[in-house]
DNA sequence: TCCAGATCTGAAATCGCTTTCGGTACAGGT
DNA sequence: ACCTGTACCGAAAGCGATTTCAGATCTGGA
């Protein structure tokens, strides 16, 4: 019967008074021993407090520099309630997008001295699991969700922590929330192929009844919706797909619509540029070209979007991870909870113009 | 002169005992209180140590659920010395290899109940923060580097942490490894095109000179060469070029391979599939067709391969980052420390067959 | 019946820090 | 000379857990 018991064992300092051993052992006692000062002087003068003298300051922190003392970030953050940490939840990892986002926030924490602890929701379970045990309590003073639409239940979870929320790329209601317009963005990629004289235009989207509920999908749609409707074009059905966002599922949106009975469309406009490659491969692997015979616009500026050359809405996703982070960092270093900010700020977003897309057939433009 | 101090203002409990006000809030004596036993009691029950009777276990079990309560890591990391989180090191988080490696580690982590903090070390600036100021000092048990060569000196200042190091995807000398064989992997690939009976073998790699000094290029050229050889072909000058590891620079790597006076090799063998991918756009630009003109085979079998059809070697990315994972998890859990391991562990690769490569020029081939 | 041993349990020490509160020491005003 | 501030510093009380150590209770054997 092996008991579960993880003692450990403690392992005390085997002489009274010791030098740093392992470096970053060395305790505030330590450096208050050696700068001949309290404690309590240790604590004020490392970190700038007043009513500390000059010489004392500077003997205390000689004694810290020569230990090579840290604070246990643990020690503090018990009385302070402070970590000094932040968790992001997302719903994926390896996506670029996230990666990019994430990126972002991190920089920006680090900027700040912050750790960042990570929480791939990757699939319900983890999900549910996240929110029943709440793993991030008490371990990070702000949390940021990334691309996650949250039921009304799982925020109402997340408030009883007590600290700031944030969240990108995907509205929260009632949260703070650093986003494009997508409706906007969509409608520009789509403005762009009508200018072209694009009249028989399809929309490859995303899939908005799955358990996560995306907001994005719909939005984009909806712009798509507008931008059609402008310029009197009709939205036929059968010409909008669900390429699940990702390349594989664009390829075969794609390939679906090609194979469509009414005629096939001269231009797609794909919700994200990941699913614009695939839509790419389709067209080559069916012995069309583009733009010739069909243009492409995409969505998001993937990193290789410039390598295949596909025209799209580039938005700024570094610069929404790190602007969700300073806002809760802001939140954190002043002491202002709720504040009534902009409780949603939209970044700007422009046309990336390259080789997918090209002038509508000819014959198209009636008043040519 | 508004002092820096950030005092917070302690907020203590209005009235002596009081029910789970913000959920999380309650401590272990709340808990105690409630089951009428101990503190001590109530730590040994909620961690089924032994020496706690059932029905007192119980007891705890159902006030501890009625109180909502969660020990807080803090106090408990402040006197186990452990905080059940890893830290990640990284130099970069966008890109997809990295994120690849990181969606692993993070699920490995997660089932194990540890947290997941990252630290990317973008450029030298942060790296030398993070060596200097160690901003994982105390806050996470493990580290696992990925994909960062670690000077002699870093790995040095990793050592005083006194906490188990992995590395992944990068050989860092004395650390546990988790990586594959990049020398036959890049054989294999070579090898593959040799096959098909090219004898025009061009190598697209890596920088090698900068501060961060890879060695993944340097072994997957070294595989290059081993596979030419084999072969009875020339390692000609002049064909190996530096992609930087990205398609923008694989395209320019290839441009140039192409507008070589000497002709032009008939194969590409890229260290990795994004020089993969610019690599083949260069030759959709040049006119020139794969693998009718030009064969080219790439490395990693990056998540957009498949749909733009390259020849690849894969590699376990996921299962590299979770196993580093789950290999300092079991340091941790035992307490065995360096544990003379197998030091390096390596992952299988394998050949995908796509349509980027095909036969050799038949002029080429003496003895059809 | 009495005592050794096994089983539970609780009081208290401890982890490393922050913060309150009170106490010097020295300045300047009367 | 005395009093009042101000500036600085230290002792000690937490923060919320774990862990030791000793005490209490419950067995079963002599």
């Amino acid at each position: 019967m092996t008991a579960p018991l993880r003692s450990g064992g403690k392992r005390r300092r085997p002489s009274d008074k010791e030098k740093p051993a392992g470096a970053g052992r060395a305790s505030i006692v330590d450096v208050a021993h050696r700068a001949g000062v309290s404690v309590a002087t240790v604590s004020r003068a490392l970190r700038n407090m007043p009513n500390v003298s000059a010489t004392t300051r500077d003997r205390v922190l000689l004694a810290a520099a020569e230990l090579d003392y840290t604070a246990s970030p643990l020690a503090s953050g018990l009385v302070t309630g402070r970590v000094r940490a932040v968790g992001v939840v997302m719903p994926y990892a390896g996506r670029w997008f996230f990666a990019e986002v994430l990126r972002g926030i991190e920089e920006a924490l680090r900027d700040h001295g912050y750790d960042l602890v990570l929480h791939v929701l990757v699939d319900n379970d983890r999900r549910e699991e996240f929110f029943d045990s709440l793993p991030v309590r008490r371990r990070v003073d702000a949390i940021l969700v990334v691309a996650l639409p949250l039921l009304e239940r799982e925020v109402d979870v997340l408030r009883t922590l007590g600290v700031p929320l944030a969240c990108v790329a995907e509205p929260v209601p009632g949260l703070h929330n650093e986003q494009i317009d997508n409706v906007a963005a969509a409608r520009l990629a789509v403005q762009h192929v009508v200018n072209l004289g694009h009249q028989r235009i399809a929309c490859i989207g995303g899939d908005m009844r799955g358990p996560e509920r995306f907001n994005v999908p719909g939005l984009r749609q909806r712009g798509y919706y507008q931008a059609l409707e402008e310029a009197g074009l009709p939205v036929r059905p059968g010409w909008e797909r669900d390429g699940r966002f990702t390349a594989r599922g664009g390829e075969l949106a794609m390939t679906a619509l090609l194979s469509q009975p009414g005629g096939r469309p001269t231009a797609v406009f794909c919700q994200s540029d990941e699913m614009a490659f695939g839509a790419l491969r389709a067209l080559r692997r069916s012995g069309l070209r583009c733009p010739d015979d069909v243009s492409i616009v995409g969505m998001d500026d993937h990193e290789l979007s410039e390598i295949f050359d596909v025209t799209t809405v580039a938005q700024p996703i570094l610069a929404q991870g790190a602007a969700a982070a300073q806002w809760v960092v802001a939140r954190l270093e002043e002491q202002l909870e709720p504040k009534p900010d902009p409780q949603v700020s939209e970044h700007p977003v422009r046309l990336v113009l390259r080789g997918s897309t090209g002038p509508g057939p000819s014959d198209a433009v009636p008043g040519g």
